[in-house]
DNA sequence: AAGTGGTCTAGACCACGCG
DNA sequence: GCGTGGTCTAGACCACTTT
């Protein structure tokens, strides 16, 4: 009797995790370092069972998680797609520059990622982990047809994330070099929105007038590594296309 | 055999929906008509069972459902207890707005929802349905402090949903009224975002100069009824606080 | 101890997509 | 026809909360 009650606590202490996620972990393993391509499909739900000596009960429970957090969509008859980005969380788009075809999109780094101090400009109140670090700060600025659009302040903890190099950009973004390379992604994001007047610097950036306005955006996005935080003060000229987001449930 | 068939036939016919969406319905409406108040408990797990004469797979599937749209969180050892309001969808909130305790908050409906031909000025163009409908118009103007700080017009297809009379507003907020008089929920949005310099008209009504930077924010929302979309078109004055919207997986 | 939600098993039948 | 995901049953044991 207290044999199998301690087998049981054992139990619990090496496993941990549920099985559910156990097979969450490891599928979405598999989609964030391509073993499971874009457009492709996971193994069908029985394969699954069989291969982790379970029920479907079970492993429907794992891709409803990760069909809640955007990795894949269900197709009945066919099976668990793979999708190509994660539902979108408010990210900020220009207009058009999803929809490439007829526009050139262009990101330049400005400074690249280095280790400094943070910076009082930051709009939101920094967790007291983040306070005791240093940071990590990098700039870039965002053309659309070769007018600069968007000028980008970075900031994350120097403690929670190495420096990223800058040749190490997967496709310039640093979210899908988070996600692919570091396996961590996007949970959630806060902003505050103001419309302002260019002072010197954002106007030579962004080649507009002093004084003509712009739309400046705070975020703070969230992530799935629990002290990773990324705070963003962005700095739009709208006058030629409007900034964009959704959200859907 | 045939008899047989036939049965289950007429049943799918005359059930059509799944188990689990009768109980989700039922459980949304009793939501919606504040049967189940906010802060309150559904019924038990297995008292639904009992009720439907199903097992707790289905009415958890149910269940499921209602946390995912953001009517309810679930609380282990207790129950399933009814939020004060929906997730928020991206809902713009002027900082200090939710925070009300120090700050007074004030909407004045400067026109009340009248039929009107659509205004050429809405930033998203307008389904087939739409065009071919009259629409509904009203504007708002809201204050903190007794400082305006929004000037809202808002439109939304004749069709689709008779006009709102002025005293019919839920707590003066629109999207109360929708939920809980025509269990109509929001169930997402697109902005676009631009900063602009007041004009004449915008300027008199936020009580700042003509040519200081205001936000606007042009939005789409869409509900749970197919062919109402909300259309907004927003002014703010964001010099002394800004404006802020959050979203979460 | 009793009641609640959380996880899991071992099945069953259905609707859909495709060859 | 066969494999896929969608729904559902009838149980079991667990962890947590409250009495």
């Amino acid at each position: 009797m207290t044999r199998s009650f301690i087998l049981l606590d054992m139990e619990n202490v090496m496993l941990e995790k549920r099985k559910y996620q156990i097979i969450f972990d490891y599928l979405k393993e598999g989609i964030q370092t391509k073993k499971y391509g874009v457009d492709s499909y996971l193994p069908s739900e029985n394969e699954i069972c069989n291969q982790f000596k379970t029920t479907r009960t079970t492993v429907r429970k794992a891709l409803d998680e990760l069909q809640k957090d955007g990795f894949i969509t269900k197709e009945q008859g066919k099976g668990s797609k793979v999708l190509e980005r994660r539902k979108s969380l408010g990210l900020l788009t220009v207009k058009g520059f999803s929809q490439a075809v007829d526009h050139k999109v262009k990101t330049v780094l400005l400074k690249r990622p280095s280790e400094q101090q943070w910076d009082p400009s930051i709009s939101f109140d920094l967790t007291s982990d983040e306070e005791e670090s240093k940071c990590i700060y990098f700039q870039r600025l965002r053309y659309l047809d070769d007018q600069p659009v968007m000028l980008e302040n970075n900031w994350y903890a120097a403690n929670a994330l190495e420096p990223m190099k800058a040749n190490e950009f997967v496709d310039g973004s640093f979210f899908k070099t988070l996600s692919q390379k570091y396996l961590i992604e996007i949970m959630g994001s806060e902003q505050e929105l103001r419309a302002e007047l260019a002072n010197e610097y954002i106007s030579d950036n962004l080649g507009i007038k002093q004084g003509a306005p712009v739309l400046h955006i705070s975020v703070r996005f969230k992530t799935s590594k629990a002290d990773l935080n990324l705070y963003s003060e962005i700095y739009c000229n709208t006058a030629m296309v409007p900034i964009r987001n959704s959200y859907f449930l």
